[in-house]
DNA sequence: GCCAACGTTGGC
DNA sequence: GCCAACGTTGGC
């Protein structure tokens, strides 16, 4: 089992609208670094919920992978944001898989500690510049960082 | 294939 | 709302 941090703006979808729909199809990531993530992903890896571009930026829940990775559809729809004119549907270009509420946090631990965390090693989160939204955690970084809570 | 221009992400 | 970082696009 493996686990990964998946970041969405709460504005736009946030831990609690996950907790009310309980699964949630990922659309939308539009990155290839992240879509190769998610095409490593296995039902039953977990998954931190990250809010983004927010007041207070970090980790606000746990869900879990609840599919095998499949095509996007809305890469193939002309009316939605996400389209890709240049995917072809016989060779799709980009991927999501579902994810299922498990837990929100009691509170949400920060950007800011996270980052003060010593000892995580190398983590795309923290890692300067960075902008990945699908990225992978080790064991011990999510221990290290759960632990706070 | 280089690289300038442009667009997006996301913290602050 | 600003801007640093960085990915993508497109002219050459």
């Amino acid at each position: 089992m493996n686990r990964w941090l998946m970041k969405t703006e709460p504005d736009t979808f946030s831990i609690d609208d996950l907790k009310r729909v309980k699964v949630e199809p990922w659309n939308g990531v539009r990155n290839y670094q992240a879509r190769n993530h998610i095409r490593a992903m296995k039902k039953g890896d977990l998954v931190m919920i990250y809010h983004s571009s927010c007041a207070v930026p970090g980790v606000a829940g746990i869900g879990e992978v609840a599919s095998a990775p499949y095509p996007d559809p809305t890469q193939f729809d002309p009316k939605n944001d996400y389209f890709d004119a240049g995917s072809d549907r016989a060779e799709p270009r980009w991927s999501l898989v579902d994810v299922r509420f498990k837990r929100k946090l009691k509170r949400v631990i920060t950007l800011d500690e996270i980052k003060a965390l010593r000892g995580l090693g190398d983590f795309a989160l923290t890692r300067r510049g960075n902008r990945l939204s699908v990225l992978p955690v080790s064991e011990s970084q999510w221990e290290a960082i759960l632990a706070l809570e």
